[in-house]
DNA sequence: GTCTATAGTACGATAGAC
DNA sequence: GTCTATCGTACTATAGAC
């Protein structure tokens, strides 16, 4: 494969799960998925933080959505996060959809990587408050709003990769159940 | 030092905080550490999984206590979580008060530590939830509920460390608000 | 693209408790 | 003697510096 074959970034993700799903998280390293991909270890270690990177990517684009999502919202809490998670509605393709199992079931089985999703999330949440106290929200009004958000972006990302459709449908259902849930608390 | 002198587990651990507080996670090998403890890094990897895991010791405990606590609580989802939370209380020692800010400090500043402290936290709810589904709860409610039961976990640490007391009781107060605010979702 | 530091593993040897 | 905590050493792989 050439020097400046496109996509790199893509075709490191396939690579990696590929090699995730045939080989085991543990036993491929960062030099085998960049052969693969037909790039070296310096590449990958430019488009990806670490090894666990790969599974993760995209991470700032969200974060950039869920600040927006929030500052164009109505002046509701919870309204305010259903708006961050129609925002990152975007994201979520079809290609996404197809490797989403794999990509959990890699993720499962193995601690380091379940470390990252939960810091992932938790990055999601804070940023959904720190949003929300700028739009003059109370502390724990936000943090309460925020994890509700959280707990429904997995349900709602689960139920997606089952049913597929419109994320952000999925994800406002999803939401208003969590809600009516946590009112009768 | 001799081999066998005692404590070593509680020797690491507070070595540890003080080279961090010194010179940073990052600038700290484990081989440091465990020479600081008059240890080697073998005893320290006896003791702990990885360099991470002295700043969060006693997990399993924890979890332990979790799951008697809700099996031993009401039938009422967040009055689980609240007995979970009391149950958790005979761990957070005079010494843990005395070490939790320096504990947080370090924890803040590195993102290796971040995702460790996620994953625990998040490992905690899922005990939680599954302890809520063996009695009978539904499954939404289970995770609502441990959600914001971390939550109430979260915000009672920070107060506790500030004003010191009974941890059960600060705990129980920081729950009954992040059920208020819910309820008002 | 090569090299270094170090996290983390594997395993056998050893020293003390019992 | 057994048992267990500790030690010593050799090893692999990752993160990152040069």
């Amino acid at each position: 494969m050439g020097r400046w074959e496109p996509d790199a970034r893509d075709r490191l993700v396939r690579a990696a799960l590929d090699l995730f799903d045939e080989q085991g998280y543990e036993n491929t390293a960062v030099a085998q998925i960049a052969e693969r991909a037909g790039l070296t270890k310096s590449t990958y270690f430019r488009h990806f933080r670490d090894k666990r990177e790969v599974l993760f990517g995209g991470q700032d684009e969200l974060l950039g959505l869920i600040v927006a999502g929030i500052e164009g919202a109505q002046a509701e809490p919870l309204g305010m996060v259903e708006a961050a998670l129609v925002a990152m509605a975007v994201t979520f393709s079809e290609e996404r959809r197809a490797n989403g199992p794999r990509r959990l079931a890699v993720i499962a089985g193995n601690d380091e990587l379940r470390e990252r999703d939960a810091l992932k999330m938790a990055g999601f949440a804070r940023t959904m408050v720190d949003s929300m106290l700028r739009r003059g929200v109370a502390e724990l009004d936000a943090q309460v709003a925020a994890e509700l958000g959280i707990l429904a972006l997995r349900r709602g990302y689960a139920q997606w990769l089952e049913v597929g459709g419109d994320f952000a449908e999925v994800a406002r259902r999803a939401l208003e159940e969590v809600r009516a849930a946590a009112r009768e608390c």
